[in-house]
DNA sequence: CGGTATCCAAAAGGATACTG
DNA sequence: CAGTATCCTTTTGGATACCG
């Protein structure tokens, strides 16, 4: 996710910006978060137990990150207790469908790689 | 790349088999090799260059899981000095494929990214 | 509720040296 | 040339405590 504990941001952001773009798309948790907002607005807690098993703080660093590159919009409501609902922005959709097509192919093809996986673990453990 | 050190396997691979293969491929390298080997195949030393600034451990480390997951296929030649041409198997075509359709979009929509993050940064920091 | 701040453990990744 | 092995640094990510 490439944003460090004090939240710099200007050091690997300089270079191959649009690399950085594809590996925010594509982190761990960020895939999660895109495939999920596709489906319908979330509010923050309610991502949270959706996908499971993400720490509060990588959920914020992930959706902050999408939302800065425009993918991800953020509303929050200045209501007590607060609300905050997260969506995808049109440049997020289309980000998220593709990501939901490979997602999609590796489920469709898993068979295949689990028999390779298997054919080259055997090759060398005689 | 789940590939520690020590070459261990079995600990992440138990669960959620088909993020595991989503994550090889959309790894920092394993997009790069895919997209190289897209064009043609490429002997070790030659996609080393190619790619740049990747280390030898890395690639090495890339181009095994792939190698495993049945993506990509290695041809080790009996000759000396040594020689190693990697290529797309079927399954690794798809997948790097749709690799590239992704980073296709990442670069269109780059203009678009970097705006939004000016837009972000500037809302904040007034 | 929806975060932020801090600290710490684990994993990724690079540099170097060595080998068949 | 194409790796493997080792060591070390950097980054990632989780746990916890606290705040508006």
């Amino acid at each position: 996710m490439a944003v460090s504990d004090e939240g710099r941001r200007s050091e690997a952001e300089a270079m191959c910006p649009h690399r950085l773009v594809l590996e925010h798309v594509t982190s761990r948790w960020g895939v999660l978060v895109l495939i999920r907002l596709l489906e319908r607005p979330y509010r923050f807690s309610e991502l949270r137990r959706a996908i499971g098993r993400v720490s509060e703080k990588m959920l914020t660093q992930t959706l902050q990150t999408l939302e800065r590159d425009g993918l991800v919009h953020r509303d929050a409501k200045p209501v007590i207790p607060p609300r905050v609902d997260y969506s995808l922005t049109g440049l997020g959709r289309e980000a998220a469908e593709q990501v939901r097509e490979l997602a999609r192919w590796t489920d469709r093809r898993m068979a295949d790689v689990l028999a390779a996986r298997q054919a080259y673990d055997e090759a060398r453990t005689p």
